[in-house]
DNA sequence: TAGGCCATCTGGTCCT
DNA sequence: AGGACCAGATGGCCTA
């Protein structure tokens, strides 16, 4: 079913990667599963349906053939941090995803949207908070008001610089997402 | 069925 | 030396 497209996937792969794959692949099936029983149990539900189903990655594979004596726990373990931090980094777009307000939807915004859209809202809101305080800077004397000034005349050469309208851009995304939905 | 998105594994590199 | 970080590879799930 999706052979077609995960060989076309497997292409992106070097001549040199293919050629140790093919080698691997001709190793015997009793040993695939070696090594895997633990990190199967640590690891998330969906890798371990694909496990579950019988089949070997090339990932198991790799770790097959790398696995020195005591090699093989670290990197159990390294697996097991590896995955506590992409948990972390997880939990850190979640609370992104609810830190920026967007048209509230069945379905989630993806990392990619809510980077974006987190970027375009933090643009209009300080070309929003300069917008409101320009009006007192141009009498200001004392330092304090100095420096907004400079921040301000900094912020306002960076967002003619990029020309990208960012409150419309952001107002522009969030009604494409609600579309989109 | 193709494409998008995601979770996981892995080896390399950087940092402490 | 060992942990953190990163990028590539891979397979699963979902949707148009």
């Amino acid at each position: 079913m999706k052979s077609k497209r995960k060989a076309s996937k497997r292409n992106r792969k070097t001549s040199v990667e293919n050629d140790q794959e093919f080698q691997l692949e001709l190793e015997p099936a009793s040993s695939d599963h070696e090594g895997s029983e633990k990190s199967l149990n640590l690891g998330g539900k969906r890798r371990k349906k694909s496990i579950d189903n019988g089949m070997a990655s090339s990932a198991n594979r790799r770790k097959q053939h790398s696995g020195v004596k005591g090699g093989n726990v670290r990197r159990l373990e390294s697996n097991e941090r590896e995955r506590q931090r992409m948990h972390k980094l997880n939990n850190a777009f979640q609370a992104l995803r609810e830190a920026i307000p967007h048209v509230k939807t069945e379905k989630t915004l993806s990392k990619i949207e809510t980077l974006t859209l987190a970027n375009n809202y933090i643009k209009s809101l300080t070309a929003i908070i300069l917008g409101m305080s320009s009006g007192c800077l141009p009498h200001a004397e004392g330092e304090e008001s100095s420096n907004a000034s400079k921040l301000f005349q900094h912020y306002q050469q960076q967002l003619e610089e990029e020309d990208d309208g960012s409150l419309s851009n952001y107002l522009t995304q969030i009604h494409s997402f609600r579309e989109g939905s």
